[in-house]
RNA sequence: GGCCUCAUCGUCUAGCGGCUAGGACACCAGGUUCUCAUCCUGGCAACCGGGGUUCGAUUCCCCGUGAGGUCACCA
């Protein structure tokens, strides 16, 4: 049995989206299902594209996401490298093979000449086939010019692990371009060339290359190598628009996502369960679960909508079934600047309380500020309470200093703080909508916050009596 | 336009001839002594259309329609 070897090939143009990362994912998750191997592999066969410093962060993403890969530019590898641009000689000698056998040649004409034969068959409506144009006695190659495979039309079938059975017919095998004329491979040879020598078995990727497998088929042929595995993995659309997510149309780095405070875990869950699930109910899939149960054959023929929102959700479900003490290192970047001076009993203590309502760190500052600063006193809290806004300021007063009263002779404890607020709903016949408002608005100005015995208890007596009395002083 | 592929709630999906078409996100309502959130309960919401095949089609076939991909010296 051979050894299952899987392949991300992504070629260094820019940040990776989540579609990008999806077929890393499930390739990955074949790897380690078999206890094969996952190979990163980098396409740079077009110097214009590329853009600087998106290898490395192709991989910091992957490190980061846990995609782990056993053989990769920065990892090395027995069949490095693994950039193709350091691969040319490889390319050069099969393709020295095919012109040997009489199955690749010079391509004569100039771009522009090619360009006209494109033009006129779309002028006619018709798909355009360079091999219409074929030329009887082509040059010798001499790199120069770029080589043309020299195909040999045939209908093909063959079987996709996603997609099942495909076919088609010959119209669709074309003469295309192998080497370009600066030397490079073409994406549609040097995957062929090196899939084979890196004994890749899976080659799992997105759906832009259906169209042409046709045409690898007959290269493999050519070469005389049995094709690998192949799987196509539908595309991920943008939440709204029906257009493939891409760096255009929006589609954000998944490193970003990270930054805000997604857990790495979360995103492998949610991607992987864009477009596959178990057969079961089950939402949340620890990545051992994803590997123990993945498989191509369920993978969703169709493409998906992006939905963000459902990430949150998901991502919050992960952010609270986090020990707090994990979760804790995890936020340590995330705090508020004013939150410096406390220290971690404190911090660990707020976290607990804002853990179920964490969608991602990002939120962080947001939902803690007042426990670490003293927020200006805002009327509008007050002002726009349903209830609160029909007292008085004497009648407003009165409650708090009766609260104050109360909370003064607090060990402020959580229990002895609940105690207290019973006790202060009879004393003063109110209703917790009421009373609890009040108080929780005095001690936080927050729009919202955890629950108040809680909050209070978490502030400290000198802090909540001290929040208390600034709102009784803007009465005054 | 040719070729290929796909088609269940707004979104992610279960379903593989017979189900009151299930779950999740989102949304709405109620409950959990206050807000936000969690949690619980309930609600709204789908088989693209038309023909077949069949005792019976969401499911199989055909034709439409819609969507995506592709037709580069990009990958």
């Amino acid at each position: 049995m051979k050894p299952i070897r899987t392949r991300f090939a992504p070629s260094p143009t820019g940040f990776l989206h989540v579609g990008g990362v999806r077929t890393a994912v499930f390739a990955w998750l074949v790897a380690r299902q078999a206890s094969g191997q996952f190979v990163l592999r980098l396409e740079d066969t077009d110097k214009q594209r590329e853009t600087a410093g998106s290898d490395q962060h192709v991989m910091d993403s992957l490190h980061a996401l846990g995609l782990d890969y056993d053989e990769g530019p920065d990892t090395g590898g027995p069949y490095a490298p693994y950039r193709q641009s350091e691969r040319l000689n490889t390319y050069q000698a099969w393709a020295r093979k095919l012109v040997d056998a009489g199955r690749a040649y010079a391509d004569p004409y100039s771009p522009e000449e090619v360009q006209a034969f494109r033009e006129q068959a779309q002028a006619e409506k018709k798909p355009f086939l360079y091999r219409n144009h074929r030329p009887n006695d082509p040059p010798v190659w001499d790199g120069s010019q770029p080589l043309r495979f020299k195909s040999d039309p045939k209908a093909y079938q063959w079987h996709d692990a996603i997609l099942g059975d495909l076919s088609t017919g010959p119209e669709v095998v074309d003469d295309f371009i192998l080497v370009k004329s600066d030397g490079y491979p073409t994406y549609n040879f040097a995957h062929i060339v090196d899939d084979n020598e890196m004994h890749i078995t899976h080659v799992i990727r997105g759906q832009e290359f259906t169209a042409s497998v046709p045409n690898y088929l007959n290269l493999y042929e050519a070469l005389g190598l049995t094709p690998p595995i192949l799987a196509t993995v539908p595309h991920i659309l943008g939440p709204d628009g029906k257009k493939k997510l891409s760096k255009r149309d929006g589609a954000k780095d998944v490193l970003d996502y990270l930054r805000e405070g997604f857990l790495p875990d979360a995103l492998i869950n949610f991607i992987a369960s864009m477009g596959w699930n178990d057969g079961t109910e089950q939402e949340i899939f620890s990545r051992q679960e994803l590997i123990d149960k993945f498989s191509l054959e369920r993978v969703q023929r169709g493409s998906a909508h992006f939905d963000e929102r459902r990430l949150n959700w998901m991502n919050g479900a992960w952010i609270r079934q986090l020990p707090l003490n994990e979760l804790f290192d995890k936020v340590q970047s995330f705090w508020p600047e004013e939150a410096a001076d406390y220290d971690d009993t404190y911090k660990k203590a707020v976290l607990a309380l804002v853990q179920e309502r964490l969608k991602y760190f990002a939120e962080l500052p947001e939902l803690t500020r007042f426990f670490f600063t003293d927020l200006p006193i805002n009327p509008s809290l007050l002002q726009d309470h349903k209830q609160l806004k029909k007292l008085s300021k004497a009648e407003l007063t009165d409650l708090l200093e009766q609260a104050k009263h109360s909370l003064q002779a607090s060990d402020f404890s959580s229990q002895d703080l609940s105690d207290r607020l019973n006790q202060l709903l009879e004393q003063t016949g109110q209703k917790p909508a009421l009373l609890f408002s009040l108080i929780r608005i005095a001690t936080t100005q927050a729009p919202a916050s955890p629950g108040l015995a809680d909050t209070l208890a978490v502030l400290g007596k000198e802090r909540s009596l001290k929040r208390l009395q600034a709102q009784l002083d803007a009465f005054a």
